[in-house]
DNA sequence: GCAACATACTTGTATTTGCAACCACTGCCG
DNA sequence: CGGCAGTGGTTGCAAATACAAGTATGTTGC
């Protein structure tokens, strides 16, 4: 077993629940996309949950947040502001389509584009779940001040932007 | 359209791209669980394809690095600590099993317990894997101080306490 | 003005995940 | 010790997502 040779060896093994197994130094719990993708996995499951009674996940909700905000965007716009791939956008958007939450139709300037826009029945679904959004985030925002909170938003999208490469 | 009373009526549409076209006062782009969200899935889809060759996907690497860390774990705890739920947990080390990546056997003290522990197998192909996540981590934090970096651990792990309620 | 290439999106199929119902084991109470 | 509530884990089936291969439109060079 590797061993940090700036530490003496010691005869008695370690036995306090925080005690490191790996022969690394890598530690997860300081390893930045972890922490994303644990946060953001509890985050789907979560409020995913407080979602469905109205026929809704995360993915349909990021998308419809989304349109809400910038009223009719490409596919590839929606895509590119939420990080949701485009075929999943396009999947996603085809059924809001059937069930009247979104229109679509090509693009004026370019045909290869495909315009998406909310519905009134849509914007009425929204603003539904705007209220329970924002009751969420001031849960796991608990015990936040408001320069952490400006701070944890700053750096997620500075993250974001380096992503997008 | 409804408009905001403390704002004179202009004649003048805005043009510009950050114009926010909805009437309530939301905006995404402070959203935390939206910026969250965004963040982790292109983690995984630009992480995950970098997985791909390893043939490893997000979900199987988080377990992997998981046990590399805490060396045998049950999968409740393999739950708790990423933060994906128990039932993809489960089947996931299911496949892993199978590949001969990890082992599973009942718990000694409490055999309602499953203890899952990584084969060597298993430990070359996590430490095959470090080295990229090392790499994949500075990119996205490119341009972050030590001090920033630190301050966004710190304050994803505290919303991730907050999620466990 | 028409190949040839590029961009924007869609779709068939395979894999992964979510849910709910289930099985395995423990600890407690009579 | 026998039932029975509680905890930990698994699994059949449905929904969601990933990938690769497709269609539709636009642009460029000849």
């Amino acid at each position: 077993m590797k061993q940090d040779p700036d530490m003496p060896a010691t005869s008695i093994a370690p036995t306090d629940s925080t005690r490191i197994d790996s022969i690394s130094d890598f530690n997860l719990n300081d390893y930045v996309p972890f922490l994303i993708n644990r946060g953001a996995t509890r985050v789907a499951a979560d409020f995913g949950s407080g979602l469905k009674p109205h026929g809704v996940n995360i993915t349909v909700w990021r998308l419809l947040a989304s349109l809400n905000q910038h009223s009719s965007q490409r596919i590839g716009e929606l895509s590119d502001f939420t990080g949701i791939e485009m075929w999943t956008v396009s999947r996603v958007v085809s059924r809001l389509e059937q069930d009247g939450m979104v229109e679509r139709h090509r693009g004026d300037e370019d045909a290869r584009g495909v315009i998406v826009s909310l519905t009134p029945a849509g914007r009425t679904l929204v603003e539904a779940l705007i209220p329970e959004a924002q009751r969420y985030e001031s849960v796991i925002l608990e015990g936040f001040s408001s320069e952490e909170a400006r701070c944890l938003r700053t750096l997620l999208d500075r993250l974001f932007e380096n992503m997008r490469r």
